[in-house]
DNA sequence: AAGCTCTCCTGATGGC
DNA sequence: TGCCATCAGGAGAGCT
């Protein structure tokens, strides 16, 4: 399930792959897959035609395309399964290939849209005047973003009447952070995902944002987390991270700190993994 | 109005 | 063997 580490991986592998190269064609298989694109397949591949792709920007889980030649981005979202392939164009399509571009050189590789699921999709868009899609204007900078405010975060989860599981998950506070490195992070710092976030103190606030970044920085390090193989990076190869997690998927098993086992728990219809003796439920739970 | 729930989708898996 | 329920979950619509 790509969040922030895996979405990065993909980014640097299209910065690498795509960047530079002018569209020559596009082919949409699947309309779900431009569903964000309100005019449509056709206007998507139409305004696509004939313009070169710049250097590839991601913020949170999204990623974008800048049109060099105009002020518009194709913004790429992944959802749960998506994926960014580079493929020789010999290469037989994905039992779920969505999209197809192709260029006007010839370097033999086109760009592939896979997505079992079809949460994910890719759309065209205006960019605000800081050179971000504008449909993506409401999501918060991510905690590997330089002007991420370690500062205003902590006093927006002051302000909020709501738990710290929720709140790491709004990416209208903070973005690039899902389900997976949530609970990693969380384990790391010892909290309890029903904690309330109104009376976090500073420092337990500076140090849940530590280890959203050190464990960000591991996965990156060896390309992403991979469970199931849905997840591949744009050459279709898997990361490695999966081996690392110490909370996530690991009902059962003895937690590597204290040997308790780890428990899962039913939570906004997916699961919450933690440690009960590492993560103390707070006094007053709901 | 902030906070929460529901819904979209496909395929693997397990129980009977 | 086949059928149905469950699970995976990002994000925005919609409700309270």
């Amino acid at each position: 399930m790509p969040e922030l580490p895996e979405v990065e991986v993909v980014r640097r592998g299209l910065e690498r792959w795509i960047a530079q190269r002018t569209v020559a064609d596009a082919e949409v298989l699947h309309p779900r897959a431009v569903r964000r694109h309100i005019a449509g397949a056709d206007d998507f591949v139409h305004r696509l035609k004939g313009h070169r792709i710049g250097t590839p920007s991601r913020r949170g889980k999204y990623l974008w395309l800048p049109l060099t030649d105009t002020s518009q981005s194709v913004l790429a979202h992944l959802g749960m399964s998506g994926q960014l392939l580079v493929q020789p164009h010999a290469a037989p399509d994905e039992k779920h290939l969505r999209i197809r571009v192709r260029f006007a050189d010839t370097l033999g590789t086109e760009l592939r849209f896979v997505d079992q699921r079809t949460f994910g999709g890719l759309s065209l868009h205006d960019n605000t005047p800081d050179g971000l899609p504008e449909v993506i204007a409401h999501i918060a900078r991510d905690p590997l973003d330089p002007l991420f405010d370690d500062e205003a975060f902590h006093q927006a989860l002051r302000r909020r009447r709501t738990t710290v599981k929720r709140a790491l998950l709004d990416q209208s506070l903070i973005s690039g952070v899902g389900n997976i490195y949530a609970d990693e992070a969380l384990w790391r710092a010892r909290i309890h995902y029903e904690r309330p976030t109104a009376n976090l103190t500073r420092p337990v606030t500076a140090q849940l944002l530590g280890h959203v970044r050190d464990v960000m920085n591991a996965a990156l390090a060896v390309g992403g987390t991979s469970f199931d193989s849905l997840y591949v990076n744009v050459n279709g190869e898997s990361g490695y991270f999966d081996r690392s997690l110490d909370a996530y998927g690991r009902e059962d098993l003895p937690c590597r700190r204290c040997a308790t086992p780890i428990r899962r728990r039913p939570w906004m219809n997916r699961s919450s993994y933690f440690c009960p003796r590492c993560q103390r439920a707070p006094r007053v739970s709901s």
